[in-house]
DNA sequence: GGCCAAACGGGACTCTCGTTCCATTAATTC
DNA sequence: GAATTAATGGAACGAGAGTCCCGTTTGGCC
């Protein structure tokens, strides 16, 4: 059953509305530093934040769109990339932002969350792709400038050498949940970065 | 609390007992492909499955272990990797092959369950672990055989290039969420092996 | 074929999750 | 600051998932 909720696009922001919001965004975090995704109760995250859960099913109505409303607000607090230096800084960067964001155990529980409420949960699912699709975006920008700089080569994909840059560490944290540290960090970039220079990512269609 | 249940390793082989085992089984694919990981319901397995409920929760407990169980039933039935032609082809081989699993309507499903309740539980993701380890080491010996033949340059670590073969497609699968077919495939191989032939796999020590 | 151990099946039971109702409190408006 | 509107909180309710008990069936063994 649908339920309208306004989640982050309150009707009265500021005052008892906002209050609630992130008393109970923080407890869903708490909670899930604690006690993971399939841990989390909507009650408890009602009492934690000192909130009657009629509220917080009310507003969110599920636990895959606690976590959703969570990320989205992380998100927007999250730096951009630089614009400064080589493309192999910038890939280095990049790589070890994700494995920053992993490797906190606030983020890093939340990042499972959100993952874990993906893949069963199609809204959860849409605002992970927006997040991404934004996020990479972003970063491509670092690529075209290295590429009218000369350092790359002509034509060269940027969201697909983004993305080559960090399938390497969520594929260890989501699917062999291997460790990521900085040693795999840079060798994804490093890997990315030569097979851009070798030309392989010229002539993919953007998405 | 914990149940003690045999799964695979069933004490009266051959009879009642695997007949059973093997219509559940049945059922929760069927199960997964019409409702997903989130909609499994214990019920409904035993219902489709003609067994009964108490049957289902004796021996497999939760959701996750009928998954986990049924993955490990696949796993057994997968081909291994062709010991013929050039690295190249055999990369793309192993990247059409990931395709070939993600993209089939019933292990698909199965598949998207699988990291679902690997998310959630420790139990499926010790065993979704397992089964890549040895997929990657069977893949690895490719590898070792193309270096051997001197396509690849000596040193050049096998279960990582192999890994950055399919990091790509699980990438898509899991996180963006963007469709993967074969042109993404073929571009994942392409790439990985542009970085091995650069000299970017090199050096890391083996997992 | 008869005995015994192990697995299965049905039904009742409990407990947790999610919903509903309504009184209360806070914010906006005039 | 009084009226109005929206959001909150508590308590009771109902549905569904998971458990337990015990009688029945099956397979192994002599």
């Amino acid at each position: 059953m649908e339920r309208e909720s306004r989640l982050a696009g309150t009707v009265r922001p500021g005052g008892r509305t906002a209050k609630v919001r992130a008393a109970v965004l923080q407890a869903t975090q708490d909670e899930l530093v604690e006690r993971g995704f399939d841990g989390l109760g909507m009650d408890q995250v009602a009492a934690r934040a000192g909130v009657g859960k009629t509220t917080v099913y009310r507003r969110w109505g599920t636990a895959a769109r606690l976590v959703t409303d969570l990320m989205t607000e992380l998100a927007e607090q999250s730096a951009p990339p630089p614009d400064t230096g080589g493309i192999d800084d910038a890939l280095r960067a990049n790589a070890l932002s994700v494995l920053g964001a992993v490797n906190d155990p606030r983020l890093g529980a939340t990042f499972q969350a959100v993952i874990a409420a993906a893949t069963c949960n199609e809204e959860a699912a849409t605002a992970l792709r927006a997040f991404y699709t934004r996020r990479i975006a972003e970063w491509a920008e670092v690529v075209d400038a290295a590429v009218g700089r000369g350092e790359l080569p002509e034509g060269t994909d940027g969201p697909e050498l983004i993305r080559a840059v960090s399938a390497p560490l969520y594929y260890r944290l989501v699917v062999t949940r291997e460790p990521v540290d900085e040693v795999v960090a840079e060798r994804a970039a490093a890997r990315a970065l030569a097979a851009a220079r070798a030309g392989a990512f010229i002539g993919a269609p953007g998405g």
